[in-house]
DNA sequence: GTCTCAAAGGATAGTTTTTGTCCGATTTAT
DNA sequence: ATAAATCGGACAAAAACTATCCTTTGAGAC
């Protein structure tokens, strides 16, 4: 149950490219470097990025990826979902239609229901909102887990 | 971004105990037999669920399976934990505690949340939850799912 | 006691997903 | 032309998931 490497690698390369001007172009091998994260993956994924339109290539000598939009017009569902697939929980909707699990169609409501609430908080946060340089007063979750590390060691 | 099988198997076969007399001892055999689970990994995942203390083993002739608590005390996130390990979102402070990525702090943070918003969804809810015939009037997500379904296609 | 039944636990194997890597093709600027 | 940079596909290694099998342990029946 996590995010994969992929998707937190799309979004911290396309912070990198939100921390510059509007449409400076910037080549793969920079932001992997910067951001430390293996090329030829990275640029795996800025493909699915280009292919959503979430950002866009220059190919050629000069060329570069930069952001398609604003940082606040993209979201972190987004994303996610153009790196990873569309987030799905319930396998019965999907793969099963015909969910024959006795008692099963509780647990898609469930299932739909944490779905749901993942893709909201993904998709309120928007690349902006990630590049300010604190998060507002009372939603501060890395404090909050500071202190359960506290806690527990 | 999913439940394992493993870990929708473990619900609906304490869903299959719970629809029962309180102490009845249940065979592995009959749970997976009438929720159509793979006998020998079901036998794992209810090794794990007896290890958290969701549920009682006993063994020798006679012997199976029974809740070890009402269904009203056993909530869903405990049982996927018990069987998944527990939902930990945040790359950063689990595995790296070091966060190195420019700005990625940020996105620990929304991890953090996200991870949170789905605690909350899991623990909110318990087996004698799902065993309800009909979800309270306006948080039927099923029919809401249903009716997305209608629109796509 | 010993026989049988059923879970416990470990080892192992097959499949799928994730995480990359590599290389030739294509596009662009000079 | 040539060099630079992405595109696209194939491929490979590692990890996670989904099981299966087998031996051991514990409990009850006889």
């Amino acid at each position: 149950m996590q995010i994969t490497r992929a998707g937190e690698y799309g979004v911290l390369g396309l912070l990198n490219l939100a921390r510059r001007a509007p449409a400076e172009l910037v080549m793969i091998d920079d932001v992997s470097r910067q951001e430390a994260i293996p090329k030829s993956f990275l640029a795996k994924i800025f493909q699915s990025l280009v292919k959503a339109g979430i950002i866009k290539s220059t190919r050629g000598s000069g060329g570069g990826f930069a952001l398609a939009k604003a940082p606040e017009q993209i979201s972190v569902l987004q994303v996610i979902e153009a790196i990873e697939g569309k987030i799905a929980f319930q396998r019965c909707q999907q793969e099963e239609p015909d969910c024959e699990h006795v008692g099963g169609c509780a647990l898609c409501s469930l299932l739909g229901e944490a779905q749901d609430s993942l893709k909201e908080v993904f998709s309120k946060t928007t690349l902006a909102d990630l590049l300010k340089p604190k998060t507002a007063p009372g939603q501060n979750h890395r404090r909050g887990n500071l202190q359960k590390l506290a806690e527990t060691n």
